[in-house]
DNA sequence: ATTACGTTTCGATAAAAAACGAAATGAACA
DNA sequence: TGTTCATTTCGTTTTTTATCGAAACGTAAT
């Protein structure tokens, strides 16, 4: 694997718009699948894979936490691309109406309810 | 058009192995097609495809120059997401092995010997 | 004018990615 | 121990993307 697959998949992961959305979510609080399933309005899978292509990336890291696990922002990156790139993200978008508007919507909802049914 | 997709759009155009050597070449010096195409060793009309992705983004402009085209990085972005994506290219895959014997032989290589046969 | 040649467009094919529902997994809890 | 429930994996379908060769285009040179 050399440098520039590791970039080309960093570029990947964030060339769609759900997931440059979880990344915009994610640097506000770390959230768990049926969270993000709620906001961006596709099926619990669909999201899954999204995170997964995420995680594989770098970007994001999982961890375990009672019944849900826990997606968030990498705050340990392996290697100088991932950090860039994860700096890089914190500038941009920071004024788009979308993010602005899922960000409003996980600031103001509590797991419990949104996310049993 | 929103910024959201804008953004989704410079990634998808960044997501690519061969348009991110075209970028990286073309910080060097303006090329034609048939320059990259020797490089990549893709087909003329795929390579011709990958630039047109990449104007399309904003990332790069063309300009007519006797029966050649000339790619080159766009100087004048028209918008402040595309600026500071190509500023963001310029500190990437700088140490690169492919990207650095991609440079190499673009230094080393006159358009009228390689493009005519 | 006619030819030559770099580039673009078109049409087709193959490969990759996004999406879904259903089934499997696995940990928490009753 | 058995049930619940969030998540992952699997199989499938649809959409998108990468690639090519051939044909069309347009400009330079002959």
């Amino acid at each position: 694997m050399n440098t520039l697959s590791i970039q080309e998949n960093i570029f990947k992961a964030l060339s769609d718009k759900s997931r440059l959305r979880i990344i915009k979510m994610l640097q506000k609080k770390p959230l768990c699948v049926c969270e993000i399933k709620e906001i961006l309005q596709l099926a619990t899978s669909t999201v899954s894979n999204h995170l997964s292509v995420l995680c594989d990336a770098g970007l994001v890291n999982s961890e375990k936490d009672g019944k849900w696990m826990n997606y968030s922002i990498n705050t340990e990156p392996k290697n100088n691309m991932i950090s860039s790139a994860l700096l890089y993200l914190q500038f941009i978008l920071e004024d788009d109406e979308t993010i602005l508007n899922d960000r409003r919507i996980i600031s103001n909802v509590d797991r419990n309810v949104l996310c049993c049914k």
